[in-house]
DNA sequence: TGAACATATGATAATATATTCATATGAAAA
DNA sequence: TTTTCATATGAATATATTATCATATGTTCA
């Protein structure tokens, strides 16, 4: 029999994983400097390539990732395809972070 | 030569992989519990194994992993040892992490 | 239409990470 | 002082993750 003590668990552990998940995009050291380069506003992928120094298969594969955890947004223009920062906690998440390692 | 711009550019790089590094700590689903668990204050590795249902070995390896990136810190009562959160920011990461997972 | 540019994607290989098991260390109590 | 309880740790295995390569898709312009 399922208690709703059970179900209750469930919910946390399903937060949990979210969480996690949601976490492992700010825990790779390409997607940071992604996410950091996006602060200064929208930028295509050429852009960020150049900016951070990796070749555009592997941005476009982190891309990906940070879209699919609705960190950032895409739009299309003409060839090039421009992304976007889709969250106003990535900054303070970010920040928090720096001030972590900044004591 | 290494120029100046080189010199910020390593600086940066170094601080995106501490940050990078940081977040990792919190883009695992039994570190996560774990952090989440001390949000209630000091717990030993017995309490907290019940409370995330893992077993002690795991739980060993990863509070090691917490403490060496100072977000949580121990100290020893008895037979048991004790650990806590050692950061404010730990809280306030997971709740703009929580808020964006609940968008 | 096809050449040129920009981006995306699948497969692979290299690397990193987490859990488990066995055992060591450390403290307290019998 | 040896037994028991609590925690830590090394090694091994299993799994996940990342970058690279080759190539596909999509867009513009000659």
């Amino acid at each position: 029999m399922r208690t709703e003590d059970d179900y209750l668990m469930d919910i946390e552990e399903e937060q949990m994983i979210e969480l996690a998940e949601l976490f492992k995009m700010f825990g790779d050291c390409t997607r940071i400097k992604i996410l950091c380069d996006l602060f200064d506003g929208e930028k295509s992928v050429t852009e960020i390539c150049e900016d951070i120094d990796m070749n555009q298969s592997a941005v476009s594969h982190q891309l990906k990732a940070l879209k699919t955890a609705k960190l950032i947004r895409s739009r299309r223009e003409g060839k090039a395809v421009m992304y976007s920062l889709d969250d106003d906690h990535v900054k303070t998440i970010i920040a928090m972070g720096r001030e972590h390692i900044e004591e």
